[in-house]
This record gives C-alpha cells, structure tokens and sequence, in this order.
DNA sequence: GCGCACTACGTCAACGTTGACTCAGGAGGA
DNA sequence: TCCTCCTGAGTCAACGTTGACGTAGTGCGC
C-alpha cells in the first residue's frame, strides 16, 4: 500500500505514448476509436495504456474538446432523502449511464439561495444539462440560467418562464378523480389538507379539488381547508381541528405525503379510520399493509424520471427543438381507506 | 430568450481582464480572494465579471492547480432509490456542501462489473474522493482504486483490503441484543430470516443471532434459519414454509429491510401478526402505524453519513492519518411486535 | 541620494487533451 | 516517369486557468 508517497500522479497520454513509441495524439486516436492508426500501432498503445493503469483525464478533454461536453448532468432536487426525489434521481440516473453520463445531485431544501448557490456550483462545473425541481417562489435564478443557453428540465412543476422542457403530473385532474370518487360515495364535507400554497403542485392539486367538488354539485366548505401544512405534525394537528369541528368532515383529501401520514396519526389516535375516509396524492411504501389500506393517487414517478432524462439528452443534442410540456398520468390505488361511506 | 445562436460562449477570465483592464491574472486573485491587488482594481474586475455574467471554469481551474482539486466527491452506493442510501447520500451531501464540495452519485445495483465501470467514470473525472458503499464478494477494482491513492471511505461494509477507512453499524452486537430480548420473554423457537449472506451485514447480523441464542442458553435450530432471501416476495415465501413446520417458530428476527416486510406480509396473511413475535433490522417509514408496531434495530444512518463524510474529507486533506473504522451504534426501537410473548 | 523592502501588478508557460494542419511513403493512373 | 491520392502517422497551438517569476513604482532609513 501507499506508504509515505501520498497521492500518485495519474499518468498521462505522454507516460502512454512514450511507452508505446507513438505520439500523444495517436495514444488520443486510440483512446476515442478514430480511425487514422494502424493495428500494431493500436495494440502498442492498448498495452501500455494498460501497463500503467492509464485512464483519461475527462477534464482535461472536456477543457480541450470543440464541444465542450463534460457527460455530466446536474440534478438539483429538493430534498434527496425524499423518496419521491431518491426515486426520480435513480431514473434520471438510470437513463444517464446509457449514455455513459454521471450524474452531479445536490438539494436545495426549496430554499432560494441554496438554489442559486447549487445552480452556480453546477454551472461552474459545466455540466452538460440540468434536471430541476424548481423551488417555490419566482424562479429568476433558473430563467438567468435557461437564458444563458444552459439545457434545462423542470420536473414536478412547471417553469414560469419561457422555452423550457417540464415534465409534471396530472395534479389536477387526479386530484378532481379523487374528489368526485369520494363525493360518488355520498361523502359532502370532504375536508382539504395540503402543502404550501407557493409550490405549484399544491395549487394544482386544491384547484383539482375544488374542481371535483363543483363536478359532483357540492359547495365548498372554507372552514374544511387546511393549506400550508409543512409536515406531518402540522398535518396532524390540522387534522385534530377539522374534527373538533361541530360538522366534522366525513372524508379527507390529503394532497401531499407527509400531509397524508399527519392526517393518518390524528385518525387512528381517534380511532377514526375506520368511519372517515381518506384519499391521499403521492403512494408510499406500506400504504398497503395499514388498516385500512390507503387509497392514494400514485404518480408514476419513474416514467417522470425517465421523461425527465430523455428530455434532457433531446435538448442536449439540439437546443432548437421546440419545448416539451409532457404531463405522466398518475393512477388511483383503490385500498380501502378511500372507498368508506359516509356514517349515516 | 435564445433564438437560434445555440449555447452561448460562457466568458472568461480574459474577457473580464480586458473589460476590466487588467491582466487575466489580476482577475485569477481577484476570484480567488488572493492578495496583492488594489482595492480599485478589485472593484473594477468585480464589476465587469458582474456585467458579463462570468463564472470560474472550475474543470481548467482544476486542471492547473498544483492540488487538482475538481471540489467533487464521488459516492457509490448500491441503489440511491433505496431510502437507506438515499439518507446516507443526504447526510454525505450536506457535509460536502460546507466545504463547498459537489457529489456525484450512482447505484452499483450490486454488481461488480457496474461498480467497475462507475468506479472508472469517477476517475476519470478525477473526484477529490469517494464514498463507496462496497458489492459483495471480492473487493479488487476498490484495492486498486485505493492502492492508486484515490482517498476512499467504506460505508455500511467494511474493507477486505487494508489502509482504508470505513464506517458500519453495530450489525453483530444489535442482532445479538434483539435476539437475546426476544428470549428473555420466553422465546425458544427463534427463527432467522436474513439477506444474501455473500454481503457482509447480513453475515455479521447472523453472527449476532447465533451469540443471541448462545447467551441465552438457547440451541439453535437450523430448520429455523433462512438466508439470501432476495425481496420481499422471497421472505414471505421462507416464512409461509416457516410457519407450516410442525414446531413452528413463535419469533422472527428478520434481518434486512425487505425480509422483514415481506414476513410482515406473511403473518398478516395468517392474521398471526398479535400471536408471533417480530424484530426487524433496519427502521421503516411507518413502523410505527402499523398493528402492533414493528420493533427494529434503528440505525443511524445520518449518523454512518456524516461520519462517512467526515472522514473523506480527513482523508483527502492527510493522505497519511492511520485508517479509521467507525463504528456507529444501533438503538432498539420497541413498538410491540417485538415484545409479543410466546404464546403458552 | 542610494539601496532596500514592499506593493501591485504583468508575463509566460504549463496542466492533459484534441482540432487543424503537415508530412512521408506507397499505390495507382495517365 | 511523373503526378495525385490515400493512409498512417506527427507537430503545433489552444482550451481557461494558475504557479513561478519578473518588474515598475513608491516609501523609508541612513
């Protein structure tokens, strides 16, 4: 091992090219398959490249190439423990190394400054793309991007700006199916918890609610909507004061995860769940095995990942085509907790 | 926005000079904080990198340093969609973040010709380090990797190879504490249901069983004992045939993620989930809300992240501290399924 | 008034690679 | 035989940045 030398000096095309009694630039012909070199030439370089255990300097060549091309893309997502990013990383990923594409990944924590910070660390190292879920707020900082000629992909939710590739979900209208199953069910006070009203997936999903609500003839009960509930203790809290109501809601659409498992709690620490429905958006591991199962609308959010990386790699081949909006339809999972009546 | 001229040009450390009026140099301390420059000509080349919009080329930064920082670290896990990785990659990111340090990040999948060719592609990007999370079986490509100088941090597994530095849990001592619990109330019959037994945690947490029975008097029964169950399809199957032995087991000790929602499954299909004892390695989303709730071995993972973190950046700044290998403690988390008494 | 230290710059080359170009030698045609 | 074309190389400079070094100008002590 290693014993006093510190790090080695990787070697480089000159170590290989010496070695194998060509010129650099043969060793460079070798290494990117470019025709122009004879077979013994080409075995020589082979050898010795392996020999000394010599890998290209990507940098190097990114620096050097007329492309400029880096085979990396910069994934900025909000939160990277979240299993709804952790599973769109791994699509993007998963379609990236087809391409022999690495990926760079950071959070931004829907914070702003880190954003711009992460957008500017990623610029720095000129990647060739950039997979974004956009942070809550005005999205300046992704617009200066876009216009610098960076490609750019907003997944989740859309951009405010112009010329841009987004790949969403069908917030809405899934949201509006959940509502009006509910109302089919004679439920007519069905309650509303949702995330920050400032992240346009929320806004989405309570538009489709109220949708839903006016398809199936109900009026909306403003006292049955909870916005801006970051978290599931938030959630939960909310949730114990739609109940304490004098009408208290018969069903409940909870418009975002962790907002569901806030709801969740309250209803079993009342021993609810079994007479209040409840539909949640977003699937999560084990909504099967509770009692009741929970109905949820679930986003496919592996095709969103792949949508996402394809539409990078389009727009990394060719600035011009025209900007794709694609939406991926989510699905209702009928488990239980979604298909109780009302208690009459 | 941009029609039709393609990515633009990004500006350069020149393009500022000339704006600015000053040598290319000058604007090189001037962003990178050195002295020797001029309150004046400070402000002037500030303002031109202002008006241009000019951001440092870290990839030729890089490449001309005497120290070849690229400010990138490599992390290589088995699947960043799996929480356990995905919270690891977190923790690592958030630590990297402070020293200004981006994260480029894959899944191996477990296989070792995967892990290979990422390993490569990391070097060819020439990361400052890594953090790998290693397959099972034969750990050459990460030797040679290491004995080249690249700092490396082992997490979760430690090194079949030396001079490297690793963070693991307290698979063995928690498996054994979990195990001898389950004994104290009562249980004879413990079954073990585990992982590929080719991964080093899987191993060790059967190491722990075996001394759990072994303190507690208990011999072991080998029909009770059911390794490399991949998924959880695969474990509800092992525990169906567990459960239909003459002298079936009246505890299971499930000792992965996966195995234990799979045995879950199984004991909720026989509706023996109040009768049949579980403890599970590895904490879930949810553990809680289910009936009864799942006892686990909790461990750390921001824990084993930050430490893993912590060490790589140790590494890189002193290629020749002594290895370290941290190991971080695991809790026992009783909720219930754990402390079901065998029934008489 | 001279030397010396110090500050505030500038010049040059090099990091590892590749695009553009050059060149020697052999094949093939007029 | 001479000229052209093709193949298999090599040479050179440049990508954007920074380390090493050079230098003009100022201040200061003796």
């Amino acid at each position: 091992m290693d014993s006093g030398a510190g790090r080695r000096a990787e070697p480089t095309m000159r170590d290989v090219a010496a070695l194998a009694r060509v010129s650099a630039k043969t060793v460079s012909r070798v290494i990117n398959e470019q025709p122009g070199v004879g077979p013994e030439a080409i075995e020589r370089v082979r050898a010795a490249a392996r020999t000394l255990g010599y890998r290209p300097n990507l940098t190097a060549s990114s620096l050097r190439r007329s492309d400029k091309r880096s085979a990396t893309i910069g994934v900025l997502f909000e939160d990277l423990s979240n299993p709804f990013d952790s599973a769109l990383l791994r699509a993007v990923e998963d379609r990236a190394r087809q391409s022999g594409v690495l990926v760079l990944a950071g959070s931004s924590e829907d914070d702003p400054t880190l954003q711009r910070e992460l957008l500017a660390s990623l610029a720095s190292r000129r990647v060739d793309g950039m997979v974004v879920m956009a942070v809550g707020g005005h999205q300046d900082a992704l617009q200066q991007e876009r216009e610098r000629g960076t490609p750019m992909v907003l997944v989740d939710r859309p951009p405010t700006f112009g010329e841009t590739d987004s790949v969403t979900t069908t917030n809405r209208e899934s949201a509006r199916e959940a509502v009006m199953q509910l109302a089919e069910l004679g439920h007519r006070d069905i309650a509303f918890l949702g995330d920050r009203q400032t992240l346009w997936t929320s806004h989405e999903r309570y538009t489709g609610y109220l949708e839903g609500l006016a398809h199936s003839g109900l009026k909306l009960r403003k006292d049955l909507v909870c916005t801006d509930l970051k978290g599931p203790d938030v959630a939960e809290q909310a949730t114990e004061v739609l109940l304490d109501l004098p009408e208290p809601p018969t069903a409940l659409f909870t418009a975002q995860n962790l907002v569901t498992v806030g709801a969740m709690r309250a209803l079993r620490s009342r021993r609810l769940h079994h007479r209040i429905a409840q539909i949640g958006f977003d699937d999560f591991p084990l909504a099967d095995m509770l009692e009741p199962g929970i109905t949820v609308v679930r986003q496919d959010v592996p095709g969103l990942g792949r949508k996402a990386a394809d539409l990078i790699f389009a727009r990394i081949e060719n600035e011009h085509l025209p900007p794709v909006h694609a939406v991926i339809p989510a699905t209702l999972i009928r488990r239980g907790s979604g298909e109780i009546p009302p208690a009459t």
